[in-house]
DNA sequence: TTGAAAGCGCTACCAT
DNA sequence: ATGGTAGCGCTTTCAA
């Protein structure tokens, strides 16, 4: 492995010369500079990223820390995220808690030393503490969760308002009796997402306990709910999941059951992954602009870093909108 | 920032000891150790792993570089080289190229130094000179692409086969008029499924010269080829597109362009991404096990680090198998 | 403009 | 079992 240290004696000068030629510093003769960049070429020297990062004690990388790395949602998330670190020439560094709270502090440790920042999207118990951990002061941005103490800039998605606007749609188009498949109890959204949903139809449909089943945002959960559902023998005309996963699962389900949907039965979900628009009739959900909310994180915590932007309280909230499709084009026979 | 040795000066030990104890090393006193641990915990010290890789030349951690972190593929396959590299208990770095030549050398080289191996998916203009990179010695292990000159371990989808099978499929279920999208030129598997599919027409329908629209395997180009193709005015009653995300565009124009899927029009991708079970009909494609491909991938790099394989011709190639579903459910009246 | 040398925070070797 | 210390590869004062 060739360092520094051969290049600069292969050229004929000092370690410090050679760095400052490699660096692009203006403080070189234009022929020392050749010279040594001749030598690094002809070693085929590469710079040691890590020995770098130690020494200027930053590593121009951001760390990225997410339940899980499956499925679109995710897969928006990263790709935002890296759209706005990239523009700034930087690196991500990609953890995975597994859903587990020990994870989660593990993963945010073996962070330390290797990243400028982190973006992080922790479950419920862990976002409550996360102020309270040793890297406290370390720049730190939490996704769609409610920040323990409030105190972590955070960005998020405004889940009731957009589980509201779903449900009040629903209605609007004859739904009577509308089940919602939950998210996980340990997620923040979930938990906004089902108040919402009981908060509508209470109000609207006058109806104070009405069905929900718990799912945990996963494939597999949206059949498995909708297979009791069936069982149970309930009736119902329209189904809110929690997020799109479910919701895709279950409108294949119930089409497999006989429902046509959108007329027999409505179905809608949360965050307009893009596999929304290309099932059949088309997914209405809450359209949350995924790759836009990591964007808006990771600028939040490259302005944080750089000391732009004080490290306390600022909460930036994305109000989404409806996507309106054909899986709830109206109930056929609008009974009252 | 606490630093070990201020933990020691706490406990009043030196830096050695205190780097065995918080190491769980065996050497050290039961109460030593304790009043070590003590003094970390009240000064709430946290390992900087950046040095902890410096000292220790090995970071544990793998880097993944790929042309684009966008769509369902990619996804699935970070998933796959994540569930291989945590269960050993160590850590993703990742790359992004975006596409380009350049960037690729520039995502290459900023590995060194910030993890101990690569898995790499080259553009087909890298993958030749991939082992001519200083980082030559450094383990790498390329993910679908020839590699250059066979000299880099490898894992890899059999395209060809794959793609063979599935237009022998069409043509089976009725299908005489094949058109093809592909992807782009610059990208290996792309020319392999492109060629398979002028070898089967050609041997099979006597076709020497099908139809091949180009596309990129992104969003976007599937609903494009089928419009020119529609604006052509060409006869056609099957399209295979290059892979799932173009197949599912193109499924989705044909149908708002008034065709049948799966009894006028048969529609094929290749992939098998989740998406492809949710559209309806289903896709059918070949399934390539994509987590897979990147838990191979993984596991050989890891092998490799460990010394325990040779860094030459190691070359395994996944066999892919058909997902057949209702796009190709067969071609109404079977013309000869 | 260049060089010498002091670290960055940690591990591991060699003594004790 | 514990401590002293020499690096890991690099950047960056400070002098020359």
């Amino acid at each position: 492995m060739v360092t520094i240290r051969q290049v600069a004696k292969e050229a004929g000068v000092s370690v410090a010369t050679a760095s400052r030629a490699l660096n692009g510093m203006e403080n070189v003769t234009r022929s020392t500079r050749e010279k040594i960049e001749a030598a690094a070429a002809r070693l085929n020297y590469v710079p040691h990223s890590g020995a770098r990062n130690l020494t200027r004690r930053r590593t121009d990388t951001i760390g990225v820390i997410l339940p899980d790395l499956f499925g679109e949602f995710f897969s928006e998330l990263i790709r935002g995220i890296d759209r706005a670190v990239h523009a700034e020439g930087k690196t991500l560094l990609l953890g995975n808690m597994h859903g587990s709270q020990q994870e989660t502090t593990q993963a945010i440790r073996a962070m330390r030393g290797r990243v400028d920042g982190l973006v992080i999207m922790p479950p419920n118990s862990v976002a409550e503490t996360l102020h309270t951990e040793p890297l406290g002061a370390f720049p730190m941005v939490v996704l769609n969760a409610v920040p323990g103490g409030g105190e972590l800039p955070s960005v998020s998605v405004d889940s009731r308002a957009g589980a509201e606007m779903v449900v009040q749609h629903l209605i609007e188009r004859g739904a009577r009796r509308i089940v919602h498949i939950s998210g996980p109890a340990t997620n923040h959204d979930a938990i906004e997402r089902e108040t919402a949903f009981r908060n509508v139809v209470c109000r609207e449909l006058d109806n104070a306990d009405p069905i929900v089943l718990t799912g945990d945002f996963c494939e597999g959960s949206g059949e498995a709910a909708i297979s009791r559902l069936l069982e149970s023998g309930e009736r119902f005309d329209a189904v809110f999941a929690g997020n799109d996963v479910m919701a895709v699962e279950a409108m294949a389900s119930l089409r497999d059951a006989g429902y046509a949907i959108g007329s027999e039965m409505l179905v809608a979900g949360f965050d307009d992954i893009p596999l929304s628009r290309y099932v059949s009739p088309g997914l209405t959900t809450v359209h949350s602009e995924i790759p836009r909310l990591g964007e808006l994180a990771a600028h939040k915590l490259l302005a944080l870093i750089e000391g732009s932007l004080a490290s306390e309280g600022q909460a930036t909230v994305i109000r989404p909108r409806l996507a309106i499709r054909g899986s709830t084009a109206g109930l056929a026979p609008p009974r009252s």
